[in-house]
DNA sequence: TTTACATTCTCACAGCTTTCTCACAGGAAG
DNA sequence: CTTCCTGTGAGAAAGCTGTGAGAATGTAAA
């Protein structure tokens, strides 16, 4: 399983904890690269071919959760947080972003090694780093890279919001997903059951989507229990 | 009837903590079972359906250690460890063994429940548990993971409660189902001897899947006693 | 600062779907 | 034949969804 040489994106401006971190990696048979910044991170991880991301939130540039949140736009990799902060609410705020696991300063390598299998186990059991810059569904594509949705090649405009919710569709093609578990994703965890500002949602989108919104051909609704973007 | 809820095993001997997670998981919509041995989690995870498993380590018959050995070799749901002992040997030993997380008491509800949100997440894109995705009855199937049924690969259109129906004779073809143990299981406990809404709800559902409702092929009449789906 | 504009959410309501209740007919079993 | 059980259609009640109008919020330009 080691002899894959799986490679660790280190984001980290402690030196000191950065080089502590090199080696304990260096042991265990990986390859890694290193970058202090968020900026540094988001270039690495286009140049790059990068299997895990271990990331500090406390960044001189921007916060490290921005870092998340951009790369959970585009690939499922695991992404460790390390950091100094502990406070429960920040780390709640971490893994739902999308973060997969949440170390506390100070940490022991036996620890950190040990979390760095079972996401990279996590990871070999989803299929692989699969990582997309676009996707199409019918005359619909939605472009991961540049943010952009077309219409039979024909670029709409689309507002936050509606983007993420297209994002969530074309993550799960062909599947139902629940109004709830719609909810939780777009508009984050505690801002609860409120369905009516979905179908405002859902409404603005397919205004834009489908040539007859009565009669949707991409977004489908399932009476009773959410939605669907068809896969055929 | 958003009773689609994920269910956690609470297995834990401390009664106190064992409360308080309960009171946790029930603010967040959870559904749970508990059991306070070894022994009981084994059973329990047989007798019913789990998503996952908060598993404290230090439990009277035998070490929580083998529990995690034992499930993992027959499931990958997820396991969140949640123990006392906080020694790095001791984390590194359950996460390579099979667990997925590690919390150290004393732990936050906010912290917990994010955690659980993740391994939720890994187990919904690793596309359910060790349920099969789909799975056949004559032209008859019943696709779990996008929540879609087919009949001579022909998309049908099915109300949540007809889908609720159909999931269970699915989980037991071939057995025979009493009236009383499908009302229980779809309606819930306290809904008493209300056979007569099963009855039309079973009409519409055979006017959906069987060619010819008054001599069905798939949904059997077992008089006096209750229903049952053939498995040729 | 004011103004204009885009975005998102709230409200009310119409229309549709699902689900349950009721009444009755046809069968099976004794 | 009687009794109990099951299936079916009609229709009422409850629940869910889509939509337009407008309020609230945020952003950028003048």
């Amino acid at each position: 399983m080691q002899n894959r040489n799986e490679r660790v994106l280190i984001v980290e401006d402690d030196a000191q904890i950065k080089n502590f971190i090199c080696y304990s990696l260096k042991q265990e048979g990986f390859s890694y690269s290193t970058t202090g910044t968020a900026q540094g991170a988001l270039s690495t991880l286009v140049s790059e071919q990068i299997d895990l991301i271990l990331l500090d939130l406390g960044l001189p540039d921007f916060d490290g959760m921005e870092v998340i949140k951009k790369v959970r736009e585009w690939s499922d990799m695991p992404i460790i947080v390390v950091s100094a902060r502990d406070q429960d609410k920040e780390k709640a705020l971490a893994l739902d972003n999308g973060a997969d696991d949440y170390l506390t300063k100070p940490f022991s390598t036996t620890e950190l090694m040990a979390r760095i299998r079972v996401a990279l186990r996590h990871l070999y059991k989803a299929g692989g780093n699969i990582q997309y810059t676009s996707q199409t569904v019918g005359g619909l594509r939605l472009d991961f890279d540049k943010h952009l949705v077309f219409l039979n090649e024909k670029e709409l405009h689309i507002t936050p919001m509606e983007y993420s919710l297209l994002v969530l569709f074309f993550k799960n093609v062909g599947k139902v997903l629940t109004t709830r578990y719609i909810l939780k994703e777009i508009y984050g965890v505690g801002y609860g059951t409120d369905t009516q500002a979905l179908r405002t949602l859902m409404a603005g989108l397919r205004r834009k989507i489908e040539e007859n919104p009565a009669k949707p051909r991409y977004i489908l609704t399932e009476i009773g229990v959410g939605y669907r973007l068809t896969d055929e």
